[in-house]
DNA sequence: CCATTATATCGACAAATATCGATTTGTCAA
DNA sequence: TTGACAAATCGATATTTGTCGATATAATGG
């Protein structure tokens, strides 16, 4: 994993919308391309804005990208949304920090999965 | 603590923005009333918009109010950004939930400092 | 090539929000 | 009770942002 650094107030922005949060949540944990995303949602929103939103959590560093021949997948880079929340934590809550595990120390062998898990 | 119920995109919402970090960043691990704050930010906003902002972070459970005579206290609420960070990873990054200890599991005997820290 | 498909970008618009000055509300001290 | 101070609220304004339809860009398959 290529150094990231962390932003918190783009974090935070990335984050702070509801359509947003719900297209993380399918993108967790495996690789969608843009019209998955919008047939996911279900008519909520539409293609523009289902990129627009895309645009904004890579700038974030939140998703990962892939092309494939004219697709272009997304998934969730749950390590970086781990890292961010820690550093919010070290930030905001100082009393509390021990309680969070860094994540280069869990990094050692860790498996992985690549696309399609 | 009372029981308070996590909403990511309120929490979010209320992190999104540069001037309220700012204010918690002052708020963290002190008790500061309204001018006190407003004299921290050193005139960058004014007195309602640092209200406006203290209100947001309140309906978010992100401070704790006490009201002292006519002044009226406000500290960072660590506990809950700490479980707040905790929901987020685990909402998201569920491969990554083991290296955050819930806040619940590390409460027991913890010195709570109350006013004046 | 050309038609098709996938996705990004553009321009417009509406809704949300950050900010301020002015005012109101609430509390105290004399 | 009144004058002073602390902080919330109000109304207005400007900026940001979410959304869409239309279009542009890019890649594919025939």
């Amino acid at each position: 994993m290529a150094f990231m650094q962390v932003d918190p107030v783009l974090f935070a922005k990335a984050l702070a919308d509801e359509t947003r949060q719900e297209i993380m949540r399918q993108l967790c944990c495996v690789w969608l391309n843009v019209n998955d995303l919008v047939e996911r949602l279900d008519g909520r929103v539409n293609q523009p804005t289902v990129s627009h939103h895309l645009k904004k959590l890579e700038e974030a560093g939140l998703v990962a990208v892939r092309q494939e021949g004219r697709y272009r997948y997304y998934s969730l880079n749950q390590e970086f949304l781990t890292v961010c929340c820690g550093a919010l934590v070290t930030n905001f809550a100082p009393d509390y920090r021990t309680n969070v595990i860094p994540v280069d120390a869990i990094n050692v062998g860790r498996i992985d999965r690549g696309f399609d898990g």
